[in-house]
DNA sequence: CAAACACTTGAACAACTGTTCAAGTGAAGA
DNA sequence: TCTTCACTTGAACAGTTGTTCAAGTGTTTG
C-alpha cells in the first residue's frame, strides 16, 4: 500500500472525525446496493404507485413469478418494502416515507445531470 | 416464462402507466449502484464534510492511490462527484446537493430500520 | 383430506464488479 | 529539459451477484 508524501501541501485542517458510524454507513450501502439493480428499482417505482401481489408485479414485468419474488427478497432484506397476506395472496408495499423519497431524489438528480453531456452554465 | 392466473382477485384498478421513463430509471439505478459499495460510500461521506484530494481520501482510509482513484472513477461516471484540479493537486467534491440528501436520507432509514428486529411500537 | 393456487427457496452457473499491479499522463520544480 | 509528484488507466484475477429451475411452503377451495 502506498502512502504518497503529500507534504507541503496546505491541507486545511478538515475535522477528520467519522460523520457516520460504520454500522450505519454498511447498511446505507446494502439499502443503496438493492436499489442499484435496475429490475428491482423498477418494481420499487411500480410500488410507489401503490402495493402490489407478487402476480402483478411479474404480469407488469413480464417475468417469472419465481424472479419477481427473489427481487423481492432482496428488497425485503433491506427494509426497502414489507408484506402483508391478504387471504390467497401476499400484497408488497413500500416500508416507509424514506424509500419513496430516497428514489424519487435519485431520480431527480440522474433527470437533472445528464452523464457525457456538459450541462448549460445556468443562466 | 409463467403467467399465473391471478383471476377472481378484485385488484383495484390500478394506474398501469409507467410514473417514470426507463431512461431516468437505468440512470437513477446506475447512481444507487455506484453509491451501494461501502469503500465508495465512505468516500462520498468523507466528501460531505468538505473536498479532499485524491491522497488525503487515501490516507484517511489507509488505502492505495489506485484503488480510492478507480473508486472515484465510478463515482465521476455517474456525477456524484466532481474534480478540481488545484496546482499539482486535483481535489474532490461532491457535485451537488442531491448526492447529500441522497446520503444523509439513506443513513436515516438505515438508523432506524434495524433488520432483523421487530420496531417497538411508537409508544 | 386432496388439489389448486400463490408464492418462496436453495443451488448452480453465467455475468458482472472490485481490487491490484504495472505502466502512463500531466503539472510543477530543479 | 529532466525529474518528481500526484494521480489515472488497462488488464487480469478473484469474489460477488442475478437469473433460472426444480422442489417446497402455506392458504384456500372442492
Amino acid at each position: 500500500m502506498k502512502t504518497p508524501d503529500c507534504s507541503g501541501h496546505d491541507h486545511p485542517n478538515r475535522p477528520r472525525a467519522k460523520l457516520v458510524n460504520a454500522e450505519a454507513l454498511e447498511r446505507a450501502a446494502r439499502l443503496f446496493r438493492a436499489l442499484g439493480e435496475e429490475s428491482r428499482l423498477r418494481i420499487v417505482a411500480a410500488l410507489a404507485q401503490g402495493e402490489a401481489c407478487v402476480t402483478e408485479l411479474a404480469q407488469a414485468s413480464e417475468e417469472s413469478l419465481s424472479t419477481v419474488s427473489q427481487r423481492l427478497r432482496v428488497l425485503r432484506a433491506e427494509n426497502i418494502v414489507v408484506r402483508r397476506r391478504q387471504g390467497k395472496h401476499i400484497n408488497y408495499a413500500l416500508a416507509d416515507a424514506h424509500v419513496t423519497e430516497l428514489v424519487f431524489n435519485a431520480l431527480a438528480h440522474a433527470g437533472e445531470s445528464q452523464p457525457r453531456r456538459k450541462p448549460a452554465n445556468k443562466s
